[in-house]
DNA sequence: TTATCATATGAATAATTGTTCATATGTTTA
DNA sequence: TAAACATATGAACAATTATTCATATGATAA
């Protein structure tokens, strides 16, 4: 989160090239709008998270198999779906005692490919 | 960044469904490159950084700009700044005492729209 | 030179966060 | 019913991090 610290008044400079600053704050998105694509991003900001959304890209997975996967415990598994269920990134599906994770939206991959091609260029 | 506490011998629970698991962990990617994936979306997981970048997608723009523009201080503007150009993500360009910033990178606007198609539909 | 200005940077601090541990919940099986 | 099992969750802790403040650097102007 970003707004942890108390509202700064100004920036502490001169404006140096105002025409510019006025353009683009024109062009600006909503606060909120930024604000919560940072909160996205911050989802996939963690390998174990991103690990998790890669595994299940590929298949539909239970909460006890992809700890094993990951070599994790099941705690901090169900932990971490949790934070990826809450962003709607994943989906749940119960049967008896155990639950499927599945992936929920059409963008992780996407998502994914844009970010591989900028790591994997530079 | 992940790998704070010591690794984990082994998941604290039997496998369920032993061939799922062995599928997906051929197909997962080497580690590292899951790891420098996340280290990519951590950068975009901040507020003011998703801001500068949004800003300078619409102009090159000096950090005193930026600061204004975002309503800042001088000097938290270029700390983000340092974060962003060592991940490739924005470059600077020296005139006498003013240091310019523009993105560096085709993937931002794409990474960008992703997010967003998340975001607005959920 | 000296003063001023734009930017960078190191240290300190407060807030956030990922995992561990212990335990709770809810389902199935004996 | 009780035991076993898969999952969820709350508290605690260690590590990370975004900003502030003070100051350094380097360029221009007087």
């Amino acid at each position: 989160m970003t707004s942890k610290y108390a509202p700064v008044e100004s920036c502490n400079c001169e404006v140096i090239h105002e025409e510019v600053v006025n353009k683009v704050r024109k062009k600006m998105p909503k606060e909120e709008t930024l604000y919560d694509l940072a909160e996205l991003f911050k989802v996939f900001g963690d390998s174990t998270r991103i690990r998790i959304l890669w595994a299940l890209d590929e298949a539909e997975m239970c909460v006890c198999d992809i700890a094993c996967l990951l070599n994790m415990t099941q705690s901090a598994i169900s932990h971490q779906l949790r934070v990826l269920k809450q962003a709607k990134l994943v989906r749940s599906r119960k049967e008896g005692k155990v639950v499927y994770y599945s992936l929920d939206d059409e963008h992780v991959r996407m998502i994914f490919d844009q970010g591989l091609a900028h790591t994997s260029e530079k």
